[in-house]
DNA sequence: ATCCCGAGGG
DNA sequence: CCCTCTGGAT
């Protein structure tokens, strides 16, 4: 089987990415914030190494409680982990959700800052949280936050090669491939892809809808 | 047991 | 690179 040009390869990513948004049409978040994009910066936060269930169940209480940016800055961190406790690491994200609100208010005059550099300078929010709040708050495509789904995903369909070893380059490699207007849900879709179907441990390719367009395929 | 739409620190 | 933070779901 002859190597896979570059534009056979651009062709199949395309390809790919018409069938993840037929398969994922709604490209949204599932984390309840009102359309306010301080609390979702505070819901992806929360939602770390956690279920969007989970932090969907405490934040409603924690919106109650705390409104605005000004009165979680202010708010005892106790009282927030009481709050946030059903969820895990709740002390260390409890501590982060206060030092959030206080930067954002003393930094940012209690607006998110629509910038990922920026937005990553809160404790707490990296790369991936960044990604998602600019997405999905502002409509801002900066980049694809590659977390280990995403990682995983481009490199069994084999669209980054075996050098694109770290998820910095692994993003690199799929803005590359994928033309800005696409790069969107890219994160979202392939998240969903990798949890029901291209599992990490038991892929399961028998029902798996890129089958035909993936060189790992398992199905026999 | 293993995983969850991670991030920070050593 | 490694480790830690954490509870709940499956």
């Amino acid at each position: 089987m002859p190597r896979e040009t570059v534009a056979a390869k651009r062709e199949r990513a395309i390809e790919i990415a018409r069938r993840m948004n037929e398969r994922y049409p709604k490209a949204e978040c599932a984390l309840h914030y009102d359309g306010e994009p301080f609390r979702l910066v505070i819901a992806v936060l929360l939602s770390a190494q956690t279920t969007d269930k989970g932090v969907n169940k405490v934040t409603p209480a924690l919106w109650k409680r705390y409104p605005t940016p000004a009165d979680l800055a202010s708010a005892d961190v106790t009282d927030v982990e009481e709050i946030i406790r059903a969820i895990g690491f709740y002390r260390t994200k409890a501590a982060n959700c206060v030092k959030c609100a206080q930067l954002v208010v003393s930094e940012y005059g209690g607006e998110v800052p629509r910038d990922i550099d920026e937005l990553q300078k809160l404790p707490g929010v990296g790369r991936k949280t960044a990604n998602v709040v600019l997405n999905e708050a502002f409509g801002i495509v900066e980049g694809i936050a590659v977390d280990t789904h995403v990682f995983r995903i481009a490199h069994k369909l084999k669209l980054v090669g075996p050098s694109a070893d770290t998820p910095a380059k692994t993003e690199t490699a799929l803005l590359k491939l994928y033309p800005r207007d696409l790069w969107g849900p890219i994160n979202h879709q392939w998240v969903l892809f990798g949890r029901e179907t291209c599992i990490a441990r038991r892929p399961k390719c028998e029902e798996c809808f890129l089958a035909d367009l993936c060189p790992s395929c398992g199905k026999k």
